[in-house]
DNA sequence: CAACTATTGATACAATATAACATATCAAGC
DNA sequence: GCTTGATATGTTATATTGTATCAATAGTTG
């Protein structure tokens, strides 16, 4: 079972988007339009996007620009509660696309390929993560709260390189 | 058993630097006076450097001064060798202080403090990251020869909280 | 409405990284 | 020794990513 998909069709981005709206006005923080649109474009988006290529389709899509050092700030918002993702290996952002409310968000684990460079973001390795949290942790270090950014080379890449 | 340091002192540091020699060699490739003088002060220093604080202290430290474009590249050398490695979250650089040949690199564990910033590479973990990258791989995902970068709260830091 | 806070705009700049081409150094074969 | 090819480094320019700062606007609360 996996909650977490990587292309997400127009019917699971609006049930995303209301779940984050929902999310935020729990927090008692404020989804704005342009924060929302911010993550609607992530979403949209099967590749990781950098701020300054996320400000550019953003500003292709509306009449209403935004800056990249607003992106940036929305970015670091997202962040914060969990509905976006830096990729720190690419300087890239993606959404979350989990489903299920975001709530393995303490461990989640992100696989970065390094020949297509297509992120993917898996839950099935749950345990095994939860496992080496445990153990990071009896060394004395508290790694809560933390997304592993794991290169290596995916399914079709492998392939390719096969032939 | 941890061979693992974070401060390495002067013997420490000869020994990995002869190791980093012989290493070199095998492999047929060239620790030359630069990238041995890059090593050095990655290995002399406790903290993370970026490239640019590194070309500094290089250029502080001798009479033939070297410029970040080259650094760029003797660190893109003393990484493919698994001499050094670059932390993605802090565009940062480490040495590898490892005192054992390096032959763990291929699921090496490195917990980044987000409060003090520093850095400890920790081999405690194996089984654990073992298992992990078991799982990951049977996703079809190819995780070989990963490293993975933990944010966190380091001992000091959270004893430093807890006041 | 007034005062306050949160958000975004706007400009400038710092920090990080790479591209492209030139030059130097080294090792191997002649 | 000399030439040649490969590797390494120098040099300059520029791209990319990210932050600091202050002004303007929108939203909220009393």
């Amino acid at each position: 079972m996996n909650y977490v998909v990587i292309a997400v069709n127009k019917t699971q981005r609006n049930f995303i988007l209301k779940q984050a709206q929902a999310k935020c006005q729990s927090l008692g923080l404020r989804l704005t339009e342009k924060r929302q649109g911010v993550l609607e474009i992530l979403l949209q988006t099967v590749e990781p996007l950098s701020a300054y290529e996320l400000t550019d389709k953003y500003n292709k899509s509306t009449n209403s620009p935004i800056l990249a050092m607003s992106v940036y700030r929305i970015l670091e918002f997202l962040e914060s509660v969990n509905l976006a993702h830096r990729i720190h290996s690419a300087n890239k952002y993606i959404a979350c696309k989990s489903l299920d409310g975001a709530c393995h968000h303490h461990l989640s684990v992100i696989l970065v390929c390094k020949s297509c460079h297509q992120i993917e973001e898996i839950d099935s390795v749950q345990e095994a993560a939860k496992h080496l949290f445990k153990a990071v942790e009896s060394t004395g270090f508290s790694a809560a709260n933390a997304r592993l950014e794991l290169p290596g080379l995916c399914n079709l890449c492998k392939a390719k390189l096969d032939k």
